[in-house]
DNA sequence: GCGCTTACTGAAAGCGCATTCAGAATGACT
DNA sequence: AGTCATTCTGAATGCGCTTTCAGTAAGCGC
C-alpha cells in the first residue's frame, strides 16, 4: 500500500482553529458548542472532504454500526429474498451490512463467524440451517459464546437446535402438514417427496409435518417414494429423473423447497409428463418466482423479506432479560395450478 | 451497551507470560518467535477464545480486508447473480464484503459511499447503472475522489460514465444487436421493446444497439413501439399490458431485461397470447431462472458471475499505473422457445 | 465588584494493536 | 576468553477518535 494519507478529525481541528475535542462535538452533536465554532467545524470539514475513520471511532468506544448476516449463497432466491428484508431495516438504521456466502461449507462459516467477531460487529445473524455434523455446530457455538458474553447479538432464521440466541423460525411442520392436508384433499393418495438432507431440522420438520400428516390420513410413504438430494435446482432435477427412472408411481410430488421443484418441474417437462394433468407438484417457500412458472406453483408461501425484517429487528432491540426470544411465522398454503385434484 | 469486556493481546501476552509484542509477532508471524514461547502464546489465545479487534489491527497500520459492494437490489436476480461472483472470489482471498442495497434511491448510494469510506474498506464496487440526473452523478465523484486519492480501489460494473475508475463492461450495444439480427433472420419485421429509464446507459445502450441494428435493415422503430417502464418484474409486466391495451401490432417483443421480459410473459399469457405461436418475446442477461420458463426464454447471455468475479479480481490487483483498466465481456444470443420464425 | 452557577473549551488519557528501536541472549570465530 | 554478527525480546510510540477532567469565560444576583 501507499502512503493513504487520509484527512483526520486532527486536520479540520487545525483549519477550523480549535480543540480535537470541541471539532469532535461539534461534528457528531455530542455536546453544546458554541454557533460560531461549531460553524467553522462545520466548514473545515466540508472542504477537507473529512470522513471519520471508522476503526479509530469503535475503538474509541463509538458504537460500531455495522452488521453481520451469514448464509449459504445469496444468488439462491430465498437467501436473497431474506437478505432484501435484512438489509431494507439494517439501511434504515443506518446499519451497514456484510453479507458472507458459506457456498455450504461449514469451515466458511466458522470463519465468517470469526472476522465478524474481529469486526465486532453488533449483531450476527444466521439464515437457514445448520449443518450436519454435530461437530460444527459445537465449533459454531464455541465461536459465538464469547461474542454473546462480549455483549454481542445474534439471531438466526430458520435455524433450530442453535444455542439460546434470538430466533425467526417459520412454522415449517404446520406448513408441511397443511400442504398435505391441501393435496389429500384434493384426492391425492400416492405421493412422492423430493427432500434434502434430513440431517437438517427446515427439511426434518417440514418432510416430518408432510409424512405425519399423510399418516394421519392413512396414507404411507414408502421409502422408494422418497428422495433426497442437494437443495439446489439441479439437485430437484437429478431427484424428480431418479424417480421417474424408476417409475414415476404417485398422482403428486411435493418438494421441499420451491428451488427444488423448479427443478422437478422441468424433469417432468423433459420426460413428457404434463403438469398437473399428469402429476401434480407442489412446493416450499413461495419465492417470487413461481408465481410465473408454468403452470404457476401451488406452494407454502413464506413472508421470506419478513423473515429478515424480524430477525434484524429482534437483533437491533434491546434484550435486557438476555432471554431467548422466538418468532414464530406462519406459512400459507397457495394453491396455484401445479396442482389438481386427481382424476377418478 | 454494557461491559463488552474482550479478551485483548494483552491479555493474552500476561497469560503467556510473554510482551505483548511477542505476542502479537507469534500470532501473526510477523516475525521469528521462539518455539516454546510461540506455543505458550498459542495457547493462551486459543485457551481464552481470544479474538483480535479488526478495528484496532486496521488503525494500527494492518491493512483492511473488507471489500465494500453497492447494488440496487440483491434480491434482483441479476445482482444476486453478480454479488454472488463477487463475494466468491471475495472468499477465496480472505476479504470481508459488506454489501448494501440502494434501492434506486441516489442519497442511500452517496451514503453507502460515505460509509464504506469512513470504514476504510481496501475497495468499492458499484454493480449497475448510475443514476439519471448528472448531480448525482458528480456527488458520488466528489465522494469516490478523495477515497481515491486515499489509495482505495474503485471498481464499477456495467456503469459507463464513471469517472477513470477500473470497469467491467458487458457489451450491451453489441449483444442487443447481435439479437435483433438474430430476431430478423427469424423473420420478424414489427418489433416492440420494453424498456427502462433511457438515461441510464445500460438501457440506452442495449436498446440503441437494437434500434440501429434494426434501421440498418430498413426495419423502422415507432415510438409507440416503445414502451418505458421500470427495471422489475412488475414494470414489464405493465408496460406489456399497455402495449396490449392499445393493440399490439407486433410479431415481436425485446425486453431491456429478462427480469422486464418475465412480466412481459405474464401478461402476455394473462391476455390469452400464445408465446412463441402469436408473439415472439426476448430478454437480456439470462438470469438462470429463464432457462425454467415456459417457454424458456431467448435472451442474451451475460457471464452474470464473472462480471462480479472480475470485477473483484480488478480491484484486488495492483494497478500501479493507475490507468483506467477496462474489461469488455461479450453476451451471447441463446435461441430458446420463446421466439419463432415468423408465420408468413 | 464579588462570589457563584452555568456553558463551553482544551489537554490528556486511553481504546487494542503493529512496529520501531534498543537491548539481551545466543552462537560463531579468532 | 573476547569480539562481532545474529536472533529474539520487550518497552515505548502512534494510528484517529471519544471522553473524562480540569479548567476558563460568561452570566447572574447581591
Amino acid at each position: 500500500m501507499q502512503a493513504r494519507t487520509h484527512v483526520t478529525l486532527e486536520d479540520v481541528a487545525r483549519a477550523a482553529e480549535v480543540s480535537l475535542a470541541t471539532a469532535s462535538r461539534a461534528l457528531n452533536g455530542t455536546a453544546p458548542v458554541r454557533q460560531h465554532l461549531r460553524e467553522r467545524v462545520l466548514r473545515a470539514a466540508e472542504e477537507l472532504a473529512y470522513t471519520p475513520n471508522a476503526h479509530a471511532r469503535a475503538l474509541a468506544g463509538a458504537t460500531h454500526r455495522t452488521v453481520g448476516v451469514i448464509c449459504h449463497d445469496v444468488s439462491d432466491p430465498y437467501f436473497a429474498a431474506v437478505a432484501g428484508g435484512i438489509m431494507r431495516v439494517a439501511g434504515d438504521n443506518g446499519m451497514l451490512v456484510m453479507l458472507a456466502s458459506t457456498f455450504r461449507e461449514p469451515e466458511r462459516e466458522i470463519a465468517y463467524v470469526s472476522m465478524l467477531r474481529a469486526e465486532r460487529a453488533a449483531a450476527i445473524l444466521l439464515i437457514g440451517s445448520g449443518f450436519e455434523d454435530p461437530d460444527w455446530e459445537r465449533a459454531l457455538d464455541a465461536e459465538l459464546d464469547p461474542y454473546l458474553a462480549g455483549g454481542g447479538r445474534v439471531a438466526v432464521v430458520s435455524r433450530h437446535r442453535s444455542l439460546k440466541v434470538d430466533s425467526v423460525l417459520p412454522e415449517n411442520r404446520a406448513g408441511a402438514a397443511a400442504m398435505a392436508r391441501s393435496l389429500l384433499d384434493l384426492g391425492h393418495r400416492r405421493f412422492a417427496v423430493l427432500t434434502g438432507s434430513q440431517a437438517l431440522t427446515t427439511v426434518s420438520d417440514r418432510f416430518g409435518g408432510f409424512r405425519d400428516e399423510l399418516k394421519k390420513a392413512g396414507v404411507r410413504l414408502r421409502p422408494a417414494d422418497v428422495v433426497e438430494a442437494p437443495f439446489t435446482r439441479d439437485g430437484g432435477y437429478a431427484a424428480m429423473s431418479e424417480l421417474l427412472a424408476r417409475g414415476l408411481d404417485a398422482t403428486c410430488v411435493f418438494a421441499v423447497t420451491d428451488v427444488m421443484a423448479i427443478g422437478a418441474l422441468s424433469a417432468l417437462r423433459e420426460h413428457g409428463l404434463s403438469v398437473p394433468d399428469d402429476v401434480s407438484v407442489a412446493g416450499f417457500d413461495d419465492i417470487p418466482i413461481v408465481r410465473d412458472l408454468t403452470p404457476p406453483l401451488t406452494t407454502v408461501a413464506l413472508p421470506l423479506p419478513q423473515l429478515g425484517e424480524r430477525a434484524m429487528e429482534l437483533a437491533l432491540t434491546e434484550n435486557p432479560g438476555r432471554r431467548r426470544r422466538i418468532h414464530r411465522m406462519a406459512g400459507e398454503v397457495v394453491i396455484r395450478s401445479s396442482t389438481r385434484k386427481v382424476s377418478p
